[in-house]
DNA sequence: TTGAAAGCGTTACCAC
DNA sequence: GTGGTAACGCTTTCAA
């Protein structure tokens, strides 16, 4: 494979000049420059990006740290920022996370200068000690669906979300509502289910509707798991007649647990799920929308913005007699953080209805 | 940023005995690699991926070029392929295609060596330009859902599996059986609705079934646009009491379309779907299963298997005095391309039946 | 406008 | 075992 010399050496001209062709500098005669492109074309030569990215001190390269890659709502942020990412020249390097410690060691390589120019992060709450690191590294980050102190991100209200899905329950006239979650103490600090909860807790008090201790489950953000927590829930004497479901996966499987105990939805049970993944529009669940694909692509808008910032300030590497360029902040003038917040829809569908009286009691 | 030369100074050693102790290298003594480790530690040294690949000529990269990434099926594989690589120490790059520009674009700058250090291709046929560069350059590929010379694959029989879908619909007794793919002649040379179209018709002419051009539609990749499609063949006096989609996203379009007729399914229509996708089992749909999620694992098992043997055999990078490595070749010794078949299935649900006599010629 | 040369941070070779 | 040093292929001064 030929290399920056070969092509030099092929077109008369020293490597600098190639290089200058290459990085569309105009400082370069016109016959010059075609002679370099004819030799281009000729070896059919392709600059090494390493070789690039190491002189250069940009990777062009962006890395996306991703929990728990395989769930629908993931995959439906990872297109939004797909479709973000067209057309930038950027290279998106892909992290799933499936445990702490799978986090953290991302975590620390992505820290590290010069794996990515930049970070997107969905979901996960980065380490205090990660996100300092981060910061003073000068590597812009952007977090989507998580908050953290300093960068910028995009979220939504979720504690709202949960307000918005307990209304419209109490508003059907339900009493018995029920919350299924994901456990609030999780090793990864996800807090968007323990929100949407007290967004439920304050709706029912609020409304003077008695919570039931018991009609709150957490288990894994899986189909099968909620099923069968939701079973329990159906078969006994005082069963809810509306859940609330902090996922779209969850509700999926409360569904399929309402149709094992032989109840009907919405007639016998009204279900309201959060996120409205593709497959909630095939089973009609009514549920909370949040825009899934956008905040993967405003996320990554907001990072290609901030990279663009940073290459006009920044130097691109530390020139010898020069002094070393040190982020932001000697007088205080720390920008405030950018954060987007995304907005929340109810979008009604055919699994809630009103609750009939002749159901209250049986 | 700490460098090597930092911890190396402040291990009171040399450059190389860092890289030694950083590559777990064994020749070092203990008393010195302990010295080196406190150095890493304090400085908090992390290696540059971009100085280390340079280097060493590996860039401990994947590349996965994937067409219309946003598809379920295409999702469903590269899932396969993140759960393969977990553990395997490479990273991920993500390269989707919309369209043939971009297609090309992108394997030109994967061709060039050391963008990656392997490249899992996706339901794409690679331009055979393209496909011998990267054979010549010694870059393990390997080819998942598509076929080409010389090299690796994980396919499955597309034929076969349209004889499937049309035996099962042949055998419940239909007769004005339609089928709707993706056009076959498409930019892209994607080929697996046209032969699950040619396992359709030899079945049907195998079985004395007399076909209809009327019966055969070809749309995008697409649901509403299958709704529309199959809206015309269900709306018309002669309507097919069958179809087969060549993916489950279309066969979901005409379970819309029929629902928008008013025909029932499977009483009226019945329909076989291909790919089985997650949403395919929520509707009930019969369908001809590939093995999604294998085939993106086993992809990159091949992949990385290739790579084992490639940097057992292949010098790192060409030494001064030392005749130049060359592939394979020259006795004709070109190891067999490695090709895995996964098995297709016909998956039973609730959206074909046998057909009513009462419907005949109604 | 151009060439020469100094890095960029590693790895791998070659002596000791 | 270990230190020194030449690559690796590019970008970016610095002179001319």
């Amino acid at each position: 494979m030929a290399t920056i010399s070969d092509v030099a050496a092929y077109a008369g001209v020293g490597v600098g000049t190639v290089s200058r062709v290459l990085n569309k500098s105009t400082k370069v005669a016109e016959p010059t420059r075609s002679r370099v492109l004819a030799a281009i074309e000729v070896l059919d030569y392709r600059p090494s990006p390493l070789a690039r990215g190491l002189s250069s001190g940009r990777s062009h390269t962006l890395g996306l740290l991703v929990p728990f890659f395989t769930h629908a709502s993931a995959i439906e942020r990872l297109r939004g920022v797909v479709a973000g990412l067209h057309n930038s020249h950027y290279d998106l390097v892909l992290f799933d996370v499936e445990s702490p410690m799978q986090r953290d060691e991302h975590f620390a390589a992505l820290t590290g200068r010069d794996r990515a120019d930049g970070l997107l992060v969905m979901s996960l709450p980065p380490p205090a000690v990660e996100l300092a690191r981060m910061v003073s590294a000068g590597v812009p980050v952007v977090l989507v669906d998580a908050r953290g102190a300093g960068v910028a991100m995009v979220v939504t209200d979720d504690v709202e979300g949960g307000r918005i899905a307990t209304r419209h329950l109490v508003e059907l006239g339900h009493e018995r509502i029920a919350f299924m979650g994901e456990p609030p103490d999780n090793p990864f600090g996800f807090s968007s289910s323990a929100l949407r909860e007290q967004g439920y807790r304050e709706v029912l008090d609020a409304n003077g509707v008695p919570r039931d201790a018991r009609l709150v489950a957490y288990g894994a953000h899986d189909r099968e798991m909620a099923r069968r927590l939701a079973t329990k829930w159906l078969t006994a004497r005082d069963r809810p007649t509306a859940v609330f479901a902090s996922s779209d996966v969850q509700a999926t499987g409360i569904l399929a647990a309402a149709g094992d105990s032989g109840l009907r939805v919405p007639d016998d049970l009204s279900v309201v799920g959060f996120d409205d993944i593709e497959i909630s529009s095939y089973v009609g669940l009514t549920t909370v929308r949040q825009p899934l694909f956008e905040s993967g692509r405003i996320g990554v808008e907001l990072l290609l913005s901030a990279l663009e910032v940073d290459r006009s300030r920044k130097p691109t590497r530390a020139t010898k007699n020069q002094r070393p360029w040190s982020p932001p902040g000697p007088h205080g003038e720390v920008p405030e953080p950018i954060v987007r917040e995304l907005p929340l829809e109810l979008v009604l569908r055919t699994t809630t209805a009103r609750l009939e009286q002749r159901t209250v009691g049986v």
